[in-house]
DNA sequence: TCCTTTCATTAAACCGGTTTAATGATATGG
DNA sequence: CCATATCATTAAACCGGTTTAATGAAAGGA
């Protein structure tokens, strides 16, 4: 390849001259800059990305950093990753989609500075190990979902309100007459998770539900499906329990997992069985027999949201600690009615 | 952020010493090493991305590149993405995705090389520039599709068998008894749609139909939605012929518009209308009412695959050819039945 | 003991750009 | 007509690493 030498000896000025000519940051007269061009030209000549990069310290780059080590996208973050792709055209950015578990990351022949400019973390947890590490470098970061109230007042983050918004949804069951929960939660060290179990608890002890009447289990490890964590999980749940009359899901395929849990045990839904899900934007979702009832998080304006805060946070050098709250909304199908027999709780 | 030189002046050796004991390409004493690495800890260093890929002339990152302005994933390229993710992971690549639109691309200041050290294509046109501008350049590429004849045998790349898989497909509905279709196929410049064209006419041919009773409809602008043209076209199909029996769409949003048009018309699939659709693996197309009849393209093995022969391409320094096939296979659930009338042809 | 080999370390050159300070040429003003 | 301001251009320093050739010390051989 070509370097700038070449093309600065060809076309007989300076390598600053080049420089300039593809940077435009200084002018250079119009006879010039053409004899430069068609230098480049017939050496196909393209300025190197890294050297640039080094020089400038500033590659167009916005890293997506998911942990996981057998990570798959899901419904959710497909429309997040929609999102913060629409936000990084708009403004010539790059995304770099970094799935690299932690510990590949904290080897010493990989303890390197990354290739991005900014970074937006996904699925925080209660003690993040990526968070602190950020922390000491300059690189900014955006979250997409709270990260631990040690940090709360540190870093900027975009969410959803997990707590009331979960709060909202089951009263909305409570209403409907359910007195007997199953949650199926995100994994536990999830901020989230935390969440979204305080609104149920909150909700369900407000309606001065026993203890006995709810259950919260959350999916052991990330890395697992949900469908098969939905699936048995829902199994041996209704097999164990049969005054349970409603489920909440955490994602779409874990609801599909209980749908067919549902099925093999020749449980109605709705009628025998109420079955809400935290949903993404999915098309699919009216697509469940009977649709699927749930709350549009937003997944695809979480990402647009967390791309533009973190865009700002690295162009203007502000530091100002800033949060977002994307409101969600209950999408009433048909997969949640009043359970068959109700004689006022428990 | 330290340099290399605070770490060289703060443990008293030069800048090679403290390169060799981060690369760990020239053995240190293991004195010297420990007080490098303390020093290092102290000024929280770390090597600079940058600045090491252009000694190194390589980054180890691998793009994804899609055309398109307001480009979307849909559940095909999630799956794809997945398989080329974990095979990224494996090997300690990062994925950039690249999404900027050819025009951006071509803008003076954007014309530079990329920061990726080798590139995966998607959706090659049948003249496509992107191909053309690689070509040139010294990044590897491999395209997930096939390339345009002219380039078949100087570029790698993974693929179905579009022109038989169609073929094979259109048999099926023929060997129903269906006489007259529609075909939603994706957009024309794809090499895709001509190989499926070609496998769905091939197959209508044999069958000796008249031009009259099949059509294929392309989609026009790659950034519409599958969904609404799936909906519009085949409401205007359906009200204008009311011969169509079966209808073969792209993708399986696109067949969900078929649903919704056929809901609207009050026309029951499968007694009264067959639906068939390219699908991708997604856990989704068993939740159609009726399931969705379709072919199983194996989109994160596409992925695996591409990702490999890229990885390959990129490290041994061979510069063979290949190509790939990757195997599909229908998957028959409830979407296609007889025509209710058929009175041997037309 | 002296000479050669081996080994860790270093100074300096290099990767391919950008940027600063200096230079020379032209335009402006008194 | 000379002094000054304006402008395009350039040489050299710089970004932060890696790598080569040179150096000096310790080990091995005669």
């Amino acid at each position: 390849m070509a370097t700038i030498d070449d093309v600065a000896k060809a076309s007989g000025v300076s390598k600053g001259t080049v420089s300039s000519v593809f940077s435009k940051k200084r002018p250079i007269s119009k006879e010039v800059t053409e004899r430069v061009l068609a230098a480049a030209k017939v050496l196909n000549y393209k300025p190197n990305y890294w050297a640039r990069s080094l020089a400038n310290k500033s590659t167009r780059i916005i890293g997506l950093n998911i942990q996981g080590e057998k990570f798959k996208f899901s419904q959710f973050h497909l429309s997040l990753l929609n999102g913060v792709l629409s936000v990084c055209y708009e403004h010539g950015y790059r995304l770099l989609v970094n799935t690299l578990s932690h510990s590949y990351q904290n080897k010493l022949e990989h303890m390197v500075t990354g290739p991005a400019n900014g970074e937006i973390l996904l699925n925080p947890e209660s003690e993040d190990e990526r968070i602190i590490e950020r922390l000491s470098g300059d690189v900014p970061i955006v979250l997409i979902g709270r990260p631990s109230s040690d940090f709360e007042n540190h870093i900027s983050y975009v969410d959803n309100d997990n707590v009331s918004m979960t709060e909202q949804i089951t009263r909305y069951l409570l209403d409907l007459g359910h007195r007997n929960f199953l949650f199926l939660n995100a994994p536990k060290d999830r901020t989230v998770a935390v969440d979204r179990a305080r609104g149920f608890l909150a909700a369900v002890q407000e309606a001065g539900l026993p203890q006995s009447s709810y259950r919260i289990v959350y999916k052991p490890d990330p890395d697992n499906s949900s469908l098969d964590f939905g699936y048995e999980t829902t199994l041996k749940a209704l097999q164990a329990n049969q005054a349970i009359t409603a489920i909440i899901a955490d994602t779409d395929t874990m609801a599909l997992g209980v749908y067919k849990a549902a099925e093999s045990l020749r449980i109605n839904i709705p009628s025998q069985l109420s079955v809400f899900a935290f949903s993404d934007d999915s098309v699919f979702s009216p697509e469940f027999t009977p649709p699927l009832t749930g709350v549009r998080l937003h997944a695809e304006r979480l990402g647009r949201e967390a791309a533009v805060m973190l865009i700002e946070q690295m162009t203007g050098n502000v530091n100002t600690v800033k949060r977002t709250i994307v409101p969600t909304d209950m999408v009433i199908r048909s997969s949640c009615a009043a359970p068959i027999t109700n004689f006022g709780g428990n």
